[in-house]
DNA sequence: GTAAATTTTGACCGAAAGGTCAAAGGCACG
DNA sequence: CGTGCCTTTGACCTTTCGGTCAAAATTTAC
């Protein structure tokens, strides 16, 4: 996925001007924090808005910072929000690169489903970025669903279909099999307000993982 | 949940002035007409860009109407959200309000897990204008989903619960069963846009009952 | 310590958004 | 066929929003 930083201010620095060249001088302290922090703010705001109902405004005032040193940053709402979701793209689908061909079926299969739960734990902030994102029709990542995306699941997918052929888990069907999984999981971080309005308890998430290992168990069985 | 019908021009129509009391004066057929016309273009534009996306601009268009003229039905933006809001919370719930407990257990479950899928296939939009809400902090109807939608969940799985006691069913989290059951069947709605990218297949709802008829069954054999 | 580069800010701009209003255009009914 | 209510509209108002800009403040490099 193409990484998005035109600072416009690096662009007539003096690297270019001396050497012609345009090799983007190296990132200041204050740069690296700021971009950090200005990140920060706009996963908690477009994870609760999504990207229309978010404002500049709300992101630079969640970062302490006024909105034109905001915009010192990154040239554009649009910006910062593809360079969230380009950051974020990546580490989301490592749960599923981790799922392992070589592995035992059953006990990669239930870790995967642990792993994926766990980052919904982790990282409910995150989901909803996605969920907000796929929920009103992708625009931005329609691209990177079709393309990588689609690639990594059909292949995950065949390993899955391996093993049902070999008899190691149980016949389903396989491409379904990986949806379950993410709806499920993701479901208590994207729904949380509404799983929390039903089941007042502390820890949803140590119910939810011995609910989905027993679920997937059966499911998979031979 | 309550109904929002303060129609500015009908609270200073003749019946009250004749009257004294406010009686509403029935509804002429082409308010009728244009309110249904607003909340179906309403939630078409709701349902893909979220509350605060959307604009009343935008439902106007979709409507043909103008915008005064769509004022004229309903006096904000938030009331129309809330109009459809409060028609749809009661409809949607009406598959897990049919669940009966003196039907055949597993049964009964699976026509819970048809009926659901079938209301993600049938009404899309109204399911991802609830994933909306709710993935925002449904600020709108947290009331409602702490009231009314915990009291029938709270219902239904004291009956789960008693199937499991009885030996009807296999023992799992009532609670989660059902949390499961959403989860599994709006996926297809909320990310249909993803489901679509992944797996280019017309007949993706026949592919996700026979994957979630097989699932609930092997869940739920004792 | 000073010159150059980087960072921050207040003031400002044009467009879009939610909503109002008065007046005009229809429609229904005696 | 005219009177009174219902419906529609264009023009307008205010606020919000995304974004710009020039100048001031601060850092960095020598």
């Amino acid at each position: 996925m193409r990484i998005v930083t035109w600072n416009k201010h690096l662009t007539r620095n003096s690297a270019v001007a001396k050497s012609g060249t345009a090799q983007p001088r190296q990132e200041t302290r204050i740069q690296k924090k700021n971009k950090e922090l200005i990140l920060g703010a706009a996963l908690e705001v477009f994870s609760s808005y999504g990207f229309r109902g978010s404002t500049i405004d709300q992101i630079a005032n969640q970062a302490g910072l006024s909105k034109p040193n905001l915009l010192y940053y990154f040239p554009s709402k649009e910006a910062i929000h593809a360079a969230l979701l380009d950051a974020l793209l990546d580490t989301w689908l490592d749960p599923l690169r981790a799922l392992d061909p070589e592995g035992e079926p059953v006990a990669e299969i239930l870790d995967y489903v642990h792993r994926k739960l766990e980052m919904s734990r982790m990282y409910p902030r995150e989901s909803r970025l996605f969920a907000n994102e796929i929920i009103q029709g992708a625009p931005r990542i329609l691209e990177n669903l079709e393309g990588e995306l689609r690639a990594l699941v059909d292949e995950k997918a065949a390993v899955l279909e391996d093993w049902m052929t070999a008899g190691k888990i149980a016949q389903t069907h396989p491409h379904h099999l990986i949806f379950s999984i993410w709806s499920l999981t993701q479901h208590y971080a994207d729904f949380e307000v509404q799983v929390r309005a039903i089941r007042t308890k502390q820890d949803i998430y140590e119910e939810a993982d011995t609910f989905l290992q027993n679920l997937f168990t059966r499911l998979l069985k031979v």
